[in-house]
RNA sequence: GCCCGGGUGGCGGAACGGUUUACGCAGAGGACUUAAAAUCCUUGACCCGCAAGGGUUUGUGGGUUCGAAUCCCACCCCGGGCACCA
């Protein structure tokens, strides 16, 4: 018998797998198509970490089921290799980054390709080549002709000190974290995409996507459509000089609540403020609190929620439009600038920021929404409570639903969504819906990405990049060190450049594209990655797309989801795509947490590095571990020990079949037919099949965790049975395949195949064989177990009931739960092939 | 603060209205070995009991049900996310 030395199978299969292009993939095929997308990695310095195989095993064992069922998949592998750290490492070490990123690419190549996944390599991308980010140029002047890219100023952080602008993630408490200097914020021409125009759809077309319910609706409060009204609210006792709006407009979503609008709050960085700035008495004060808030990020101004603070602009009033009162008016930073019209309409009574804010600064609250009644006609007071107080108390509560309105003139007692419509129209505003999300800025002050490719010129203004001159090829630079000015304008070479339009003299944009735009199309590239007359070829594309499956991390659930599903989009509005949707099926990934129960990280130091996990044990034994160590979507701590487990699986089940194989071709002996046959036990054929059913189900199902015990179950039962026979032998190494592929193959061709595992059909399994012939059923009473017997599972409900009423342990329980003996129970439940219950 | 997950043996987990703890790890006992590793067999929630057996147990407290880890309500704890979005 051979001995299972996997190092040398799969040094042996993985090398075969490349040479002989194993999983190259067809356009045409008679094959119906699968498209399995997994997200390419970002390939840092540090190597793969343990996140990476998880996912990868997953889609690699999806894959090679899928094959086996006769489809074509189209699985593939790229890398996202521009970016942030990469250009932070390549300055640190004084190197080029193009150099750095190649030796990162290799060596996850190289790991990649230790675990054998079945890529189509001839497929493979990458972000930072030119031959992939002309296409990404070319999709920004494609958005730009379309009006989707324009340029707004921007605030960005700035760091004097470093003088270059700073990512979110490299700000640490206000601070760069690089010298520590306090960052201040700038504003600056950027680019931006206009993916607003697309909420709607972004939003509607959610509907109908395999996806997990909290990704959809993390999608939906990312986009945040939001009905309301835009109201307008007088001025009282100014006149705006050369202002013909002597009013302030609010954006809410509760219009019905307008009779307990008690005061108005204005952003600090409203521009009003500075109209009014006469008419405000305290101006000093306000000034001093609007100076404060600038420092504040938004991220720090929502941290702060509970300590809210604002300052009344004391000698300017507005005027409740629909009470006639004068009301104050206030700044506050809980109130963004940037969201709805800068200001908002305070009802304390119905909305807890407000009421918060009310009851710190002494404000009037007043309630105008009471709830539904649940009887109708007869109040309901005690909702408003949570169900449990007898009468609704006076201002110290707070109802933020809708239902039935109260002191509200001649509204009292409409039904709020009615009202909404008909308060707006009484006091002439206008109905709107509002977003929450954002235009997607895309420039990035740094080295490391794609150039953009526009051309500044004094006559003609911004003309973009002919078609023909593309790509714009990111140039090598003297010193990637940033110098107060994007790395790209210290290149003159670069950056002086012809105007396309007049070919007077001109710039280059000096700012690469936001990576998160490499990613936002790539999916499109793979099935026509070497194309260099178009960004995709549209029969390919129409062929392939959409993904079918799209593996991704938790942490991927907002950007890159609702950037890819935009580009899609824009592409179909342009005739690239017939389809509106990119990603079908979507399924997420649980981190692989430390031993500790942490996640990762060097500072903690419970990193798990693959290479050593595949060096001491294998990468089947790693494959198989990775999806037995818990549900794919949960967080699981990495178990150092736990792997023995399934090593040791292995290593009997290359015993079992081996052995088995080595028998089988051995002349029969003396006394038994096939030499092989050990009559007095029963076959395993039945565990067989019923392993074939619960891996396929488990792995259609992504719960590999229990496909990996089904093989386990399966192994246990199959040594304590006689051997199996040659066809179930060929079932059984198929349906270890897709975990440990490269034991699978070994054995295959031990058997004396020269095909392809791959490419072997998935085994049926048979319904009748797997049929309990005996079963177990639990006899309980009051619903507590009494006793278990097995019975033929063709037995009757009666026989069954019989049965029960006859044990002697259900006897016991009857007389001691005060059944008189011979009397009736008051109930016998059954259920079918489970249990009896007599209730008494 | 809000939103989304999740609390089951010593540990990872299984079951997701019907016999809790499948499978694996660790532990205990044994076989083989000069010995160790490897391998194999047995055992395996907790409490009482020599045993047979009985009782308790799925974060806590209630509820629905013949029956709840599973459904409902409240609370506690852990993980992840966040937008004070009017």
């Amino acid at each position: 018998m051979q001995a299972y030395d996997p190092k040398k199978i799969e040094e042996k299969w993985n090398k075969k797998w490349l040479a002989d292009k194993v999983f190259k993939v067809a356009d045409r095929s008679a094959k119906p198509k699968y498209y399995q997308l997994e997200t390419f990695p970002y390939p840092s310095a540090a190597g793969l970490h343990m996140g990476h195989p998880k996912g990868y095993t997953a889609e690699d064992i999806h894959a090679r089921y899928m094959r086996m069922r006769g489809y074509e998949v189209l699985y593939t592998m790229g890398w996202d290799a521009f970016g942030l750290p990469t250009e932070n490492y390549a300055i640190k070490v004084g190197r080029d980054p193009h150099e750095v990123a190649r030796e990162n690419t290799d060596n996850f190549r190289r790991q990649v390709q230790m675990f054998g996944f079945s890529y189509d390599w001839d497929r493979e991308i990458d972000t930072s080549s030119p031959e992939y980010y002309k296409w990404t140029q070319w999709l920004f002047i494609r958005l730009y002709k379309r009006g989707l890219a324009y340029r707004k100023g921007a605030k960005v952080n700035w760091c004097p000190k470093d003088q270059t602008v700073l990512a979110n993630e490299q700000v640490v408490d206000g601070t760069c974290e690089r010298c520590g200097t306090e960052i201040e914020e700038r504003t600056m021409e950027q680019w931006f995409l206009k993916i607003t125009d697309y909420a709607d759809r972004l939003l509607a077309d959610l509907k109908g996507l395999d996806w997990p319910a909290a990704t959809i609706k993390r999608q939906e409060d990312w986009i945040g459509k939001s009905e309301g009204a835009l109201l307008k609210f007088p001025l009282s006792n100014i006149q705006i000089p050369n202002n013909d709006r002597s009013s302030i407009e609010v954006f809410t979503t509760r219009p019905d609540t307008l009779f307990g609008a008690t005061y108005l709050v204005l952003a600090p960085e409203h521009a009003l403020i500075d109209e009014l700035k006469g008419g405000i008495a305290n101006w000093n004060e306000v000034a001093a609190y609007r100076e404060a808030a600038s420092h504040k990020t938004d991220r720090m101004r929502q941290e702060d929620a509970k300590d809210k603070t604002g300052v009344e602009l004391k000698g300017v009033m507005a005027i409740n439009p629909a009470t006639k009162e004068e009301i104050p008016i206030w700044v506050a930073d809980y109130v963004l600038g940037s969201y709805g019209t800068g200001a908002i309409m305070a009802v304390p009574a119905h909305d807890e920021r407000d009421f918060e804010f009310a009851k710190k600064f002494g404000l009037p609250i007043r309630k105008v929404v009471v709830p539904k009644p649940i009887i109708p006609g007869v109040p309901n007071v005690s909702a408003a409570m949570g169900g449990a107080a007898p009468e609704l108390r006076a201002e110290e509560d707070l109802w933020e639903d809708v239902g039935d309105l109260i002191n509200s003139g001649d509204f009292t007692g409409m039904d709020s969504d009615q009202a909404k419509a008909e308060i707006t129209a009484s006091v002439g505003g206008i109905l709107k819906t509002q977003y929450k999300i954002r235009d997607w800025s895309v420039s990035r002050q740094r080295y490391w990405g794609v150039p953009i490719p526009m051309v500044h010129c004094p006559k003609c203004g911004i003309v973009p990049v002919p078609e023909s001159d593309l790509p714009v090829v990111l140039p090598p630079l003297e010193n990637y060190r940033p110098q107060g000015m994007p790395p790209l304008a210290s290149s003159p070479a670069f950056i002086n450049v012809k105007c396309p339009q007049c070919g007077g003299g001109a710039k280059r944009d000096a700012e690469t594209l936001d990576t998160f735009v490499d990613s936002s199309w790539y999916f499109l590239r793979y099935p026509d990655p070497h194309n260099a007359a178009e960004i995709f070829d549209k029969k390919k594309v129409a062929h392939w797309m959409p993904v079918d499956l799209y593996v991704i991390g938790a942490e991927h659930t907002v950007m890159h989801l609702l950037y890819s599903r935009f580009i899609t989009k824009f592409l179909h509005d342009e005739g690239y795509l017939s389809f509106t949707e990119p990603f079908t099926k979507l399924r997420h990934i649980g981190l692989i947490m430390g031993a500790d129960g942490a996640k990762m990280s060097k500072s903690k130091g419970n990193v798990v590095n693959p290479d050593e996990i595949v060096a001491e044990f294998s990468a089947d034994a790693m494959r198989m571990y990775l999806m037995f160590l818990g549900p794919f979507d949960d967080a699981t701590p990495w178990d150092a020990r736990g792997i023995l487990g399934v090593e040791r699986f292995l290593k009997r089940f290359w015993k079992y079949y081996a052995g088995t194989i080595e028998r089988m071709k051995q002349p029969a002996v003396s006394g038994g037919a096939g030499g092989a046959a050990a009559p007095e036990k029963p076959s395993a054929k039945a565990a067989l099949h019923r392993a074939i059913k619960k891996v396929g189900e488990d792995i259609e199902a992504f719960k590999f965790n229990t496909a990996v015990s089904a093989l386990m179950i399966l192994l246990n039962e199959m040594e304590a049975a006689a051997p199996l026979a040659e066809d179930d032998l060929v079932s059984l190494v198929k349906i270890l395949h897709p975990f440990a592929p490269h034991a699978a193959q070994e054995l295959w061709s031990l058997m004396g195949n020269n095909t392809y595992l791959d490419f072997e059909p998935w085994p049926a399994h048979d319904p009748a064989l797997i049929a309990e012939i005996k079963i177990s059923l639990a006899f309980q009473v009051n619903g507590r177990t009494r006793d278990t017997v097995s019975v033929d599972a063709s037995i009757g409900e009666d026989a069954v009931k019989e049965l029960a009423l006859a044990n002697e342990k259900v006897n016991v329980a009857l007389a001691a739960a005060g059944l008189a003996p011979g009397a009736a129970p008051k109930r016998i439940i059954y259920v079918d092939k489970k249990l009896v219950n007599i209730v008494v």
